[in-house]
RNA sequence: GUGAUUGUAGCUCAGUUGGUUAGAGCAUCAGAUUGUGGUUCUGAGGGUCGCGGGUUCGAAUCCCGUCAUUCACCCCA
């Protein structure tokens, strides 16, 4: 047979697996900087657990487990009936009851609902695991991927806002991508808005409408206002609301005259300002742009809102969000447990610092030293120099088969073994070894006892 | 879920209005070279042209179906 992926998985290479580590050892050291505890969830989780958290296009989106033992003869009959109901789009436990985790949040939430008296708060925890979504594959879309999540729960503190804005920072710094844009957003204005134009009930419509003003235009966001109901009075707020610009400081000067008379707008305003002057007297280099377009699919946001896209050069949307949500918990039971967080979208890093070229250029080697294998005698004299070196924490190896030079050295070129050492019949006989530059052509003899004093000072 | 795109050797791709035995480069292996690679030269292996059906004297080429790929929309990291 040929063998062949699931749609939208993908094998990784050894060097695409160390650029991929490169990325997730410098998200887990900023992680563990700021004192967040790890923490892992199983891939399956059951299917109660995550549906109904995404919202419909979520829920159609989430990979279910189909059960073990339907064809079973005792449950043949049942299975039958209970999959014409899966037909009519419902949901069966007889048919399905597992699903793979969709995101890292919700069973986060899950779990700490399930220990909640054992955890201390505020619990801060990251979680650096893939996750699976049955979309259909593109650029920069998977259907399996890595998220890296970090959270603090049990704290409605702002700093914590600040905090998860600084791990942005300095994560993306660190991978030299300092040109990522991080915007923000309070789903408290959100509402305001909604108060002061279409009505509450009224607001995701609002919410999903305007976060498409940049991609369809002005005139495209009224029609659809329009389709949805609302009347021509409401949209010209909405209209104003989308016409402020300016910085930060007119943006939020401007809005808090549009939204005086809601009192979560303006609490939505005072948050914004408070992060700012948090963020900005810390460190006045960082950059956060207040984008009022900016509402987050998940609809369990409450508060502050978080994006990261990739620089605009790179087409490749957003490769971090997050926000906060006040009751997460209680959706498993455990109400009023206040949280935040933010999540790094690894796989698209990854593509934009490969398409920006901002890997370093170490990661690829893998032994420095490489020792020929000309016969067995002469291998075994190559092996005691071999442990040397390797006990002295440098990377090495034997080629396993004694076969041509050309060959061994082939092998070298190909793994970026930058060091060949050759020990034959002659060097033997004199105690002596051969070593070799790979990339400059140039070799020195020198006593084999010698050779792990070289090694060290290279 | 909707709309396009592409599918030929391990990889990247040629292949004319349908015409005999489907090609190239890279890679692999062997030799020139029994202790010095990355350059060069010679040779070799490797294909049910995604799969199934149809049109035709004849199909990689045209038609239908199907599967897979990539991209866009929806939504998202």
């Amino acid at each position: 047979m040929k063998p062949s992926l699931p749609q939208g998985t993908r094998d990784f290479g050894p060097d695409v697996v160390r650029k991929r580590q490169y990325i997730l050892n410098t998200i887990r050291s900023v992680f563990d900087l700021y004192g967040y505890q790890p923490l892992e969830t199983p891939a399956l989780e059951n299917l109660d657990t995550l549906l109904g958290k995404y919202g419909d296009e979520g829920d159609k989106l989430i990979f279910k487990i189909l059960n073990n033992g339907l064809d079973h003869p005792s449950k043949k009959e049942q299975a039958r009936t209970e999959f014409e109901h899966v037909l009519d789009g419902k949901n069966s436990k007889a048919v399905t009851e597992r699903a793979l985790k969709y995101d890292l949040t919700i069973p986060f939430a899950r779990y700490v609902a399930m220990n909640y008296g054992q955890l201390y708060f505020p619990f801060k925890r990251y979680q650096i695991q893939p996750v699976w979504r049955a979309d259909r594959p593109q650029k920069g879309r998977y259907r399996e991927f890595y998220q890296c999540d970090a959270d603090v729960i049990g704290s409605k503190s702002l700093w914590n806002e600040a905090e998860l804005a600084q791990i942005y920072h300095e994560v993306f710094t660190k991978l030299k991508l300092d040109a990522y844009q991080l915007s923000i957003n309070s789903r408290k204005i959100l509402s305001g808005l909604a108060e002061i134009s279409g009505g509450l009930h009224k607001m995701t419509d609002i919410t999903i409408t305007i976060d498409k003003l940049d991609k369809i235009g002005l005139e495209k966001v009224k029609e659809d206002l329009e389709y949805k109901g609302l009347t021509k009075g409401e949209i010209n707020v909405i209209e104003h609301y989308l016409n402020i610009s300016g910085s930060n400081e007119e943006k939020i000067s401007e809005l808090k005259k549009l939204l005086e008379t809601s009192e979560t707008g303006s609490e939505g305003i005072k948050e914004l300002e408070f992060l700012k002057s948090l963020v900005s007297e810390h460190d006045p280099s960082m950059k956060m742009h207040v984008d009022l377009t900016l509402a987050r699919g998940l609809n369990y946001y409450t508060g502050i809102i978080f994006e990261v896209k990739a620089p605009p050069e790179v087409k490749i949307g957003s490769i971090g969000g997050g926000g906060r949500y006040d009751d997460l918990t209680g959706l498993f039971g455990v109400p009023n447990v206040p949280g935040v967080g933010i999540s790094f979208g690894v796989d698209r890093i990854y593509d934009v610092l490969e398409e920006l070229n901002l890997f370093p250029e170490n990661l690829i080697t893998s032994s420095k030293v490489l020792f020929f294998n000309l016969g067995d005698e002469e291998s075994k004299i190559a092996f005691q120099l071999l442990q040397q070196l390797r006990s002295r924490g440098i990377s090495s190896e034997l080629y396993p088969e004694t076969v041509k030079m050309d060959k061994q050295f082939k092998y070298a070129e190909k793994k970026h073994i930058p060091y060949v050492v050759i020990i034959g019949s002659r060097e033997m006989e004199t105690g002596e070894c051969i070593l070799k530059n790979i990339e400059t052509g140039k070799q020195q003899t020198m006593i084999s006892y010698d050779l792990l004093e070289h090694m060290m000072e290279l």
